[in-house]
DNA sequence: TCTATATATACGAATTTACACATATGTTAT
DNA sequence: ATAACATATGTGTAAATTCGTATATATAGA
């Protein structure tokens, strides 16, 4: 993982909130990232499939949905980066965490 | 500090490079990192400003030339993660740091 | 098979970013 | 004041990135 690849893809709003969500979530679908983050599905899915090919999330299909969590083979310091900034940003994204939250535990979530 | 705006600045290789140098030597002025990365000057300058006025560097003038470190304020997490990067990808800067360390010890050094 | 739903991608337009070159500013020494 | 050197910035252009819209693909269920 080359590190100014890396941070090309953190430097990006939706990407980088993309990957703090996953974080904190453990992981989520296309459809509850578009809802948490309020935007439109090919954003979303161009985003996430450009951290996906740089090795950062790993998708995995279950159904009709694609699910994304981060990569188990992304580097320690990579993900170490990763922690950090969430960990110490929350104002930049939490609002968007609780929305993601609210929708993958509610009985109407489209997965 | 945004951290979308913190990764943007990370996002370039010549700022990259300037700040893993910059970690590692303490300090440098621009013609020893012009010299080291084998940049033109008003590349090398543009950059290192674009840092400055983000907050990542800070400068200091003394006589002829300008010396950029990091900045003393620059947010914990940020530090970490510059510490983070810089201690895992030796890789990435090596040859450029054995530049810079070589020409800010010679004795025909530009300043 | 047909339909509905979730996700991905192709493509041109719009925006942003990086660059090269010229020039300006600031400092020191003569 | 002038020259020499280090650094900064203005400007137009090229390159890279992002976006919106339309369309394609994949899956599940009737």
């Amino acid at each position: 993982m080359n590190p100014c690849k890396f941070y090309k893809c953190l430097a990006d709003d939706t990407r980088l909130k993309s990957i703090m969500l996953i974080k904190q979530a453990d992981e989520a679908c296309v459809c509850d990232l578009m809802a948490a983050l309020e935007l439109d599905q090919p954003k979303t899915s161009r985003h996430l499939a450009e951290l996906r090919k740089c090795g950062i999330l790993q998708d995995e299909r279950r159904g009709k949905w694609v699910y994304y969590r981060l990569h188990p083979e992304l580097p320690e310091w990579a993900k170490n980066v990763i922690t950090e900034t969430a960990k110490h940003n929350k104002d930049y994204y939490q609002a968007a965490l609780v929305k993601l939250l609210a929708g993958q535990s509610s009985a109407m979530n489209c997965c």
